[in-house]
DNA sequence: GAGGCCAGTGAAAACCTTTACATTGATCAT
DNA sequence: ATGATCAATGTAAAGGTTTTCACTGGCCTC
């Protein structure tokens, strides 16, 4: 009872004594086929176990059924939850996600568009905030939605989480704690959304008339930028009653300095990060944090695209999702009587 | 100077004055092929910039470059970079990787099949610890190797930690370190790889003779189980000094519950983990544990599956790779004079 | 010098699907 | 009764590749 080779339209066409023409109609356009033809070709479908052949369909269709998706490190922490979201999106909709990496190395990501070229992926996710297309060939740009940070080429939709508006929520809650006077730790011109969650916390103090209770320190967004960062500001004289720092591994940094130098968090000082990484509640203390709507935006992402690739006109430029607030222990009132 | 249609075969052919079937083999036996027409066909191909259309060759060829994973979870920490070694390995052979998750739901995993029904997909790796096939469909199976979770399905290579191995070194560690009475936090029957563990728990502790000093305790391999068995552990008389617990989770939930008990680790008590996943270094103390080689087990689980894919007959049914203790603060020397 | 072999190449089939176009027979309006 | 319309179905082309088979011409062997 072995199939060696799996059954295809012709062997449908052929039990439910059709042509093959009518099957794929039963199949893709039901409502033109005859009712009773329709109930053969079910049944003959049913017998055989007959699945279209993907390729031949794509071959015919000129598109596949795959998005690719391309990350500078498929292991950063914050990329797998968002790989959920694509994938359920994808699914949902009958695509397959494929994915590559790209170490960081812009070489690579060119290597992967052979799949676009070849036809085996009919969009693509881009997390590496630039795109991997070789610039002398004019080829025409498949469709693309980028992830996490925003493209530097403009035209390409952006889905992201909404850093100016959680930075401003995370120093409104320093404000409500008593905080007067707060470093941001990690400005960046490289990075986008790093710059923004600055812009965020800028707003938030001015909003509160405490411009000039800001410090900002440039920072690289690792733990041990954060730790050189608290570093400098020990050499000034006056320092800031809190940190908000640009994501959680500077964060960690921060944390890292100042238990090294004997303080208590958060009676001495107060940190936040951003982000959430699953690191974030296990740092003593446990950190407050802004929780990137990870999922929310993969499948975001993932539903624009899907869109693009069938043919709709791209809504917005840009679709921010706004953290949460995840409040844990590195957060406390500002000291009263500061013993230093 | 754009071009809507990438270059087919025939355009190639068109500019080289030759006929199809030399393209393809100029590109495919080029030894087949005589030097200047090669030469004529390879600058043709390079004006052009023609790439094989995958859909058409795959349709031809009966079997696609695409391999499929699929795991139960992809937001698992063991997850991504195992998914880097399978990723790495699959370009490196000119294969993509499309990867597609269950949620634990097995209907979710047959749904999986089509990409391989419909040739989409040459093979598959599965993270999942069982088969997704229809035990009704008699269709043969598709090349398949188990990560992770050996399969109870026999005949698919498995390739993965060396979890007896492992645990044993781990334990020679804490025989080493003086310990005398050591707990086992974590059989299972459900889980092989907990179970493996167990077994080479049980090694260590008979080679050194020292079989009557072990306790085993059952937990479920969660943070929450970890807990509850120092918990049950407690009621009883005799306590070890040492935990060995089955993987990290189940570590972190014994050492809160030490912690919350006020003992200190590891002066009083040792732990250790399994895994090292990402949140072990952070753990208070940091959780000395055995580091899947996950990378490597990625790579090698791609390469025999793709072996297999190309016709290979399978080498042996199991390969395990021998975990790296990574040495942090959760283990010490036996307490001398245990205080209780 | 004739026959055989071989390297190099081309023509055409096959892979499986979707769909434009053609065909059939029935129904409807005139 | 006849022509037009329409639903239902079939025929065949197209999509791009690989590969079998056949052909050509040159070289070698005897």
């Amino acid at each position: 009872m072995k199939k060696p080779t799996p059954a295809t339209i012709e062997d449908v066409a052929r039990l439910a004594e059709v042509s093959i023409a009518t099957v794929s109609r039963a199949i893709h356009m039901p409502e033109k086929v005859a009712v009773s033809t329709r109930q053969k070709v079910d049944r003959a479908i049913a017998v055989t176990g007959y699945t279209a052949n993907a390729m031949a369909r794509s071959l015919r269709l000129g598109r596949s059924n795959m998005i690719l998706a391309i990350a500078p490190d498929i292991g950063d922490p914050n990329f797998a939850p968002i790989l959920i979201g694509l994938e359920n999106e994808a699914r949902a909709g009958g695509y397959g996600l494929l994915i590559g990496h790209t170490q960081g190395d812009p070489l690579r990501g060119v290597e992967y568009l052979k799949f676009l070229n070849s036809n085996q992926a009919a969009g693509m996710i881009l997390f590496t905030g630039y795109v991997p297309l070789d610039p002398a060939s004019q080829t025409r740009l498949p469709p693309m939605v980028a992830v996490g940070e925003p493209l530097a080429q403009g035209g390409i939709p952006f889905v992201g989480t909404d850093d100016r508006g959680g930075a401003r929520k995370m120093v409104e809650l320093l404000i409500a704690q008593g905080h007067r006077r707060i470093a941001f730790i990690g400005d960046s011109r490289e990075r986008l959304s790093h710059h923004r969650r600055r812009i965020g916390f800028d707003e938030g103090l001015a909003a509160a008339g405490l411009r000039d209770g800001q410090q900002v320190l440039d920072s690289d967004g690792t733990l041990e930028g954060g730790r050189a960062a608290v570093e400098r500001l020990f050499l000034r004289d006056d320092l800031p009653t809190a940190f908000a720092c640009v994501n959680d591994q500077t964060a960690a940094g921060v944390i890292l300095s100042l238990t090294a130098r004997g303080y208590r968090i958060p009676e001495d000082f107060s940190v936040t990060g951003f982000d959430d990484i699953p690191q974030a509640g296990f740092l003593s203390p446990a950190l407050t944090t802004a929780r990137q709507p990870r999922t929310a935006i993969g499948q975001a992402a993932m539903a624009i695209l899907l869109g693009l690739v069938e043919g709709e006109a791209p809504e917005q430029a840009e679709t921010l999702l706004m953290p949460d607030l995840i409040l844990r222990d590195s957060v406390g009132a500002r000291p009263v009587n500061r013993r230093f």
